[in-house]
DNA sequence: GCTTCACATAAGCGTGTGCTTATCTGTTGC
DNA sequence: GCAACAGATAAGCACACGCTTATGTGAAGC
């Protein structure tokens, strides 16, 4: 199952903090391993469960790989929660002014 | 953390399961348990951890306990999801019909 | 060609997770 | 009160997960 990835790779606050990292713009590995308090092997297990799940993309440059968020992994969360927009409170602010952002 | 709960609790098929079940209408720990080969205890494990994160209600009836999902723990998951909106290919037609649903 | 560097993979280990069976709690209806 | 029932909790177990250290792979640069 394509959700069991994807929420299973963001069950772990590590990994999400990875994935808003390269929210943020694409980087590879070294890059985001500063200020994480976090192995080399462990990084690289970690982008690759994100990987597997779709959530991020890599892309070799000499001896760097780049990595950024895959358009496709944010699609299918957004795909999955669709399913469940009737329960969204409107009484919550925040996300009128997110669902604002959403309608271009 | 809170996404930390929701996460976790979303990364179990099952768990996802009985959340989808949920949200086509309220129902107790045993209506939900017709047709998905679990034991009365992990159900009940089940609902603990979902009701933990914030993904769904309780509401004692009789001897009864009447399950339903909790629109705060859907709001949380938009609220956090919102943060990769850029992210969201515009070349998903599936995506482009949920957003026009979406703005109302 | 050999060292250096970026990253991946392997193996091992402690802990968390989801299941089971057994038992407890609380409510209903006689 | 007590039997029947809905559900929660406890204890135990197999397995997955995330980390570590050690080692492998491939490109860069002299």
């Amino acid at each position: 199952m394509v959700e069991d990835d994807i929420f299973r790779a963001l069950a772990d606050p590590t990994r999400r903090a990875i994935f808003e990292k390269l929210a943020g713009g694409s980087m590879n590995a070294s890059a985001l391993r500063q200020g994480m308090a976090i192995s080399q092997p462990a990084m690289s297990q970690h982008l690759a469960v994100l990987r597997g799940a779709g959530l991020v993309r890599e892309a070799r440059q000499g001896r760097f790989v780049n990595y950024d968020v895959d358009p496709e992994g944010v699609a299918l969360i957004a795909q999955w929660l669709a399913k469940y927009r009737t329960y969204w409170p409107a009484r919550i602010d925040a996300l009128k002014v997110v669902l604002k952002e959403m309608d271009q």
